[in-house]
DNA sequence: AACGCTATCAACCGCTCTCGC
DNA sequence: AGCGAGAGCGGTTGATAGCGT
């Protein structure tokens, strides 16, 4: 009843800075979980959905904003690559960025120059019978900024890597990217890692993250 | 100054996944 | 096993700021 009432009532729209603070309040008292019962009982006239979000992409602590370094722009591209649209895993690589924030710096700036294609079209599909056997690189060459060099070239041409080209797939993975962030890549649970052949994970990265 | 166009980004929507019963 | 509720994700929309004419 309680409940129906209030989502008839629900608000939409931008928030007000009074809202983020009842809502900042609210989660710091009582945890994060529960949306629904935040959009009851915090008194703010938002769903759930709305009070996650808010929460998630700019209440949370330890949210970064403002432009993407160079560093982070870089990590996008060869993430995307690796995962396609998959911006919370990729924002989950980014310290401090958020799903949203990724997705649409995506959108508006990177899209546009990586891709020609629009980005859903290149999601990656990924599954066990994907190159069983990647190609091994030296573990010498992994974890360098060597990586970074010469990314707008990079980003031209394997930006376009087409989904069907599963070897070209796992050429990206394997490309020595990924120096400031790469002992972030296994400290968490990994939905598609099962996907992935752990070895050819190992390999392409050197690193299981455990050792941060 | 006014208008139109473009870029940006916060927020919503709909779908899928997960979990508890 | 099946169902429903809640949570999460990615795509899309809409408001508005900035810029050019």
């Amino acid at each position: 009843m309680e409940r129906e009432e209030v989502m008839t009532r629900l608000k939409k729209g931008f928030w007000q800075p009074e809202e983020d603070l009842i809502l900042k309040k609210y989660v710091e008292t009582h945890g994060e979980g529960n949306w629904t019962k935040v959009s009851l009982r915090s008194g703010l006239m938002r769903g759930g959905k709305s009070c996650r979000l808010r929460w998630k992409n700019y209440l949370r602590p330890n949210i970064k904003r403002g432009t993407m370094s160079e560093d982070e722009k870089d990590l996008i591209i060869r993430l995307h690559k690796l995962l396609g649209n998959r911006w919370s895993l990729i924002a989950g690589r980014l310290p401090g960025r958020t799903d949203n924030e990724v997705k649409n710096y995506w959108n508006t700036h990177l899209n546009k120059t990586c891709s020609p294609r629009k980005a859903s079209d290149h999601r990656p599909k990924i599954n066990h019978n994907l190159c069983p056997q990647a190609p091994m690189r030296d573990k010498d060459s992994q974890s360098t900024s060597e990586g970074l060099k010469g990314k707008d070239d990079d980003c031209e041409g394997s930006c376009q890597a087409d989904p069907r080209d599963v070897h070209r797939f796992y050429f990206d993975i394997e490309s020595p990217a990924l120096p400031a962030y790469n002992a972030l890549f296994f400290d968490e649970d990994e939905p598609f890692l099962p996907i992935l052949d752990s070895i050819v994970w190992f390999e392409s990265f050197g690193s299981t993250g455990e050792e941060m």
